[in-house]
DNA sequence: CCTCCCCCACAAACTCAGCTTGTGACCTCA
DNA sequence: TGAGGTCACAAGCTGAGTTTGTGGGGGAGG
């Protein structure tokens, strides 16, 4: 399990800043370094990579081909930096914050981190987001208390006293690691079998696993969800188990987004089955309404849901 | 434009291999490092987050809900960071390649990354990858040497004597900074509408502003593209332009994926006006057929693009 | 209850990657 | 030809992150 040292992100953002202002000085100034400094970050990621990414000469510097093409890679590893950086701060700003929001787990780190990026960019005013992560149950129990502004919740059950509006559908996915048989599989599976073959499961009481027994209890004639083959506490430990081991595993389609599009995962159909829970907005009813800011992130997440 | 200090991926993977493996020490060793090394750079991401992200116990620490939450956020940066370390490695290993690949810009940049990952994990055999970037027609010139076992272009002209699939369609979208007036339109766009603007675009003879000036020469009564309002040379110096200034801009939907759902671009929609074009896999028709390597890579690309 | 073992924290010394300072070569443009 | 720009080389510095060394504390097992 030793990865190789992971990339300085220092270095690619400068190589970014160069390409932008085309010379290694202009770059340094603003970056608030000296010249050498950026000439040798420079230098530092040609020997990484092997090749020449500028080309030097006395009115600036340009990107070579390769240049180009490493700038492009660093731009997607520098913009997940910046949902972190994003997502982080929110979860620090928990004073003087002018938005408070409450999300359950999946959603704050699956959606949350691009939500707030938008939220941030879109407006003038940069208001500062207190995020609290809880359970559904919590999240209700902090809007009712006033401790919340808005909050994002993955239960169906929505209590009758609150407003809410679904912003999009959760599906949870049978997940299989590249070399397991049903990879290769053309035909969907049955409810049956996959009920029959012991699963890769969090423990008793999560929100998927749940999902998962209700779903099979509902067909007719019902099936009951076989012994599993390994009880995790992560869906982190579930999903490297899967991808590396012999068992299956149901997930949320949306902590599985990255291992599917990295071809770590493959996904499986089951026909006559489908596992989709709807993520909703909550917040109180009152006279004053939404406040402005709740608002637009509400709106925000909409959109982004589509 | 300073943007704050990017986070330090040794301390995110370290996190993610403390949250895997259940205890500080554990994973000092997996690391490579003392065990104090690990508690310092946890304790560094506390102090950054502002909040304690691991339990410690005599027994082995484990994540916090904070932990949990800022350790799913490190994944999205460290699988980013992946993705740019093995499209690096690709360039980097010209030397005893055994699967030496061409491909244009666009595809190299955005696609090419997951590919490749996808390629090196889903088999036994890590083949060494050499990947070349060029435009089409280097691309093919390579492929008839034989220098190249297979190429991924863009041009819809794919000479005859070369075998070819279209792997999926790149789709040209009119963009604006999000404060942009067209941001908020309801209804689309109408192609005169578009053509009459001023835009931001790349220097004559570039890939995109050729389909677009071809695109607008189908249709009937013919229309003529106004006078830029400004040609760059990058298409991050247009991204950036559009997306701070007033001018729109058209671009391949694969460069503003991110972008987008960042919220720091807004997609128009053009009434009547598709602008796609074929990304296509190209290989020399011979007896020997495609290479198990570059087959595989083939059907990981088709697979990929759905 | 005591002892051993494992896990983690604290403190001080070290070390080297990356920075600044200082300088010079080179190109371009007027 | 000189002035103003760009970048590279060299040497010393500096501090963030590391190792080394040590101690506290909680569980497990006798």
């Amino acid at each position: 399990m030793i990865r190789s040292d992971p990339p300085d992100l220092k270095s690619l953002q400068t190589l970014a800043v160069v390409a932008e202002l085309g010379s290694l000085t202009s770059a340094s100034t603003a970056l608030g370094v000296t010249q050498q400094a950026v000439s040798s970050r420079i230098r530092a990621l040609e020997v990484r990579t092997g090749s020449p990414l500028v080309t030097r000469s006395a009115r600036g510097s340009q990107l070579t081909e390769a240049g180009l093409l490493v700038a492009g890679w660093a731009k997607d590893v520098l913009d997940a930096a910046e949902r972190f950086e994003v997502a982080v701060a929110a979860l620090r700003d928990k004073s003087h914050s002018q938005l408070r929001v409450g999300a359950s787990l999946t959603i704050a780190e699956h959606l949350m981190p691009e939500w707030l990026i938008a939220f941030q960019t879109g407006s003038g005013n940069p208001a500062a987001v207190d995020l609290v992560v809880a359970n559904s149950r919590a999240v209700i129990e902090q809007l009712r208390a006033g401790a919340r502004d808005i909050g994002f919740i993955e239960t169906p059950d929505v209590p009758s006293d609150l407003e809410s509006r679904v912003i999009a559908f959760d599906e949870l996915v049978v997940v299989v690691g590249v070399n397991h048989p049903w990879a290769r599989r053309r035909r969907a599976l049955s409810a049956a079998e996959l009920a029959s073959t012991a699963l890769v499961v969090r423990e008793e009481g999560s929100g998927t696993r749940r999902t998962l027994e209700l779903a099979l209890d509902t067909l007719e004639p019902k099936i009951v969800l076989a012994a599993p083959a390994s009880i995790l506490p992560t869906t982190t430990a579930i999903r490297s188990t899967v991808a590396s081991g012999r068992a299956p595993a149901v997930l949320s389609s949306l902590a599985i987004r990255d291992d599917f599009t990295l071809g770590r995962l493959a996904r499986v159909r089951v026909a006559g089955l489908t596992l989709k829970r709807p993520l909703t907005a909550v917040w109180v009813r009152n006279s004053t309404g939404l406040p402005e800011n709740a608002e637009r992130l509400l709106s925000i997440a909409l959109t982004h849901a589509r």
